[in-house]
DNA sequence: CTGTTCTCCTATTATAATGATATGAAAGAT
DNA sequence: ATCTTTCATATCATTATAATAGGAGAACAG
């Protein structure tokens, strides 16, 4: 039960972006560069983003991606959904159909306790969370990325 | 994130072990049967919990398998470690050698949060649970099953 | 001792999900 | 016009999951 590195990834350069937030769009380039990651798979990254409202767009020079809210307003639970879909460990939580006993299932009522407790971690974190933890990291300043 | 068959079967099978417990082993032909599954798929996930010490087995005519502790001694969390691996969503919670920027994640702590939140629930979970819901289930008494 | 019931071991296959790359069109800025 | 960037789509490689298959070997009942 692992997440995928889209959600890995993807919340680093959220995290990035809360730093700019609101001064400036920061193109994928950018982003990827930071991450040593592919441009391409990072475009695909945040085009679920934004497909999710999370960050908007700007094309064309000085153009490039921005939290679309404030990073206080952006919760990792929105982030989880839109890169890694359901927190429910199992699809019959919602989609009952799924399972054959599934009125007197024993087990489910396990799966939907840690949906809820993933819920809870996830919906207490926001990206402004994650960005302070760069502010104080030990390699900020040194890093050679400009706000 | 999802669990898988291998966890979702296994713990089923448990919860009815749980029942039998500790008047007879059952086979893996009656357990796969309750539950529809193919005998072969059941027998390697019973393998898999008897390689961890959750089930005990036992050859040869009115053998099978049987809950190697009590069920109130056994947590979904050892269920979870035996048939998923572990609970931390991503390895570099536990292989820190993984990530690159390991020291300065800002999303690392999100991920061992949600770990800890995870082994809460399957923590404070066991198997003497599972078959409560089971004793107290609308079917039972009309299940074929036979104790 | 013989047949039956069962675990146990290992190999194989099918299918799906993930991770990643590639190509190029469309849009915006100067 | 030209450069930069998003955007849309297609493709490929790799891995993980799900499931099946065949048969060896233990326990036991008669
Ligand atoms: S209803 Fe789906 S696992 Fe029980
Ligand atoms: S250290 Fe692995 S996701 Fe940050």
């Amino acid at each position: 039960m692992e997440i995928s590195t889209k959600l890995r990834y993807g919340a680093r350069a959220l995290a990035e972006l809360g730093l700019t937030y609101p001064k400036r769009p920061v193109p994928a380039r950018e982003l990827a560069e930071q991450q040593g990651l592919s441009v391409k798979y990072l475009e695909h990254i945040l085009s679920a983003l934004k497909a999710a409202g999370i960050v908007n767009s700007k094309r064309g020079m000085s153009g490039g991606y921005e939290l679309a809210r404030s990073p206080e307003q952006i919760t990792m639970k929105a982030v989880f959904n839109a890169l890694e879909g359901s927190t429910a460990p199992v699809k019959c939580v919602e989609n009952p159909e799924i399972c054959s006993q599934y009125d007197d299932c024993p087990t489910r009522p396990v799966w939907e306790e840690l949906r809820d407790s993933i819920d809870g971690v996830l919906g207490s974190t926001t990206i402004a969370d994650l960005t302070e933890r760069i502010r104080s990291s030990a390699k900020y300043g040194k890093t050679t990325y400009q706000i």
